[in-house]
DNA sequence: CTTGACCTTGAAGTAGGCTTCAAGGATACC
DNA sequence: GGTATCCTTGAAGCCTACTTCAAGGTCAAG
């Protein structure tokens, strides 16, 4: 498939393939008659693990790193020093967080009224969770 | 607590919190001595709630609403047109995503080996239409 | 009463991630 | 042949979310 067709899939805008594209992190082939990109399914898959990471705050450059040991099907050498092992534990976490706002979203998407968990109720569940042990200094990720 | 106190609670900057202060995201009460601003630990719980949302790419003026409605506790006014509400759907989805994400940097996290799940298959899983293996934890029903 | 760690403010700067621009080539339909 | 819609490129621009700066107040310890 070409750029338009990959993003309206990944549910991105065709410059934002580029972009991706640009900065290596997806590497389409060419129709040797026009230049043009040429993306196939793994790319697709590429694209929603990089925009899920994203999402978690994992820069480009990060992901790039990522995707590369996918290209080598290598083991991912993640030691105590990669960010990705870092974040790991990080993400489990948040994971856990998003679901409790998940089932808030969803409760009032159904409009279960009265029933339904109150915002002040979440606020208040995150803000007991066990301490979130980071020192000081530049925050690890990205932002 | 002050600023630099709920900054480390919450694992941000003080400058962090104190941008969100600037924006309205945070309300700390005032030390009528100094003028400190003081946090409680209903903060804290904002605080995260905030660093939940920007992961998940929502913006700061959609959060500031979105407190808006916990601070009056009001029914969450979600209809058709709020950002919120057209990323309940979106957010479930990632949540799946992410789950499969975090089941494989567990893997690796703990050397699982040849058992563990390759990157090319985690890949592969999401560039599917139906990215969901799945799971425990609360089945996140939506419509 | 000075030192140092904290706090205040608004304004300006930075970084990352797109997004737009400008100029032009390819493809497809009427 | 028009023309409309795709595609290419690098460079420049923009936006958001911080981050830093500059100037200064607070306060406990020595």
């Amino acid at each position: 498939m070409r750029v338009t067709e990959l993003a309206r899939a990944g549910g991105v805008t065709a410059e934002t393939v580029r972009h991706y594209t640009r900065e290596g992190l997806l590497r389409p082939q060419r129709d040797p008659r026009n230049g043009y990109q040429l993306y196939d399914e793994e790319a697709l898959g590429r694209l929603r693990l990089i925009d899920c990471l994203r999402s978690l705050g994992v820069g480009l450059p990060d992901i790039k790193q990522i995707l590369t040991w996918a290209d080598q099907d290598s083991p991912p050498v993640v030691d105590r020093h990669t960010p990705l092992a870092e974040q790991g534990r990080h993400i489990c976490m948040r994971i856990q967080e998003l679901q409790a706002i998940a089932r808030w979203l969803d409760s009032i998407g159904h409009d279960d009224g009265p029933e339904a968990p109150s915002l002040k109720q979440l606020i208040e569940s995150l803000g007991s969770e066990q301490p979130a042990i980071v020192t000081d200094g530049p925050r690890i990720g990205h932002q």
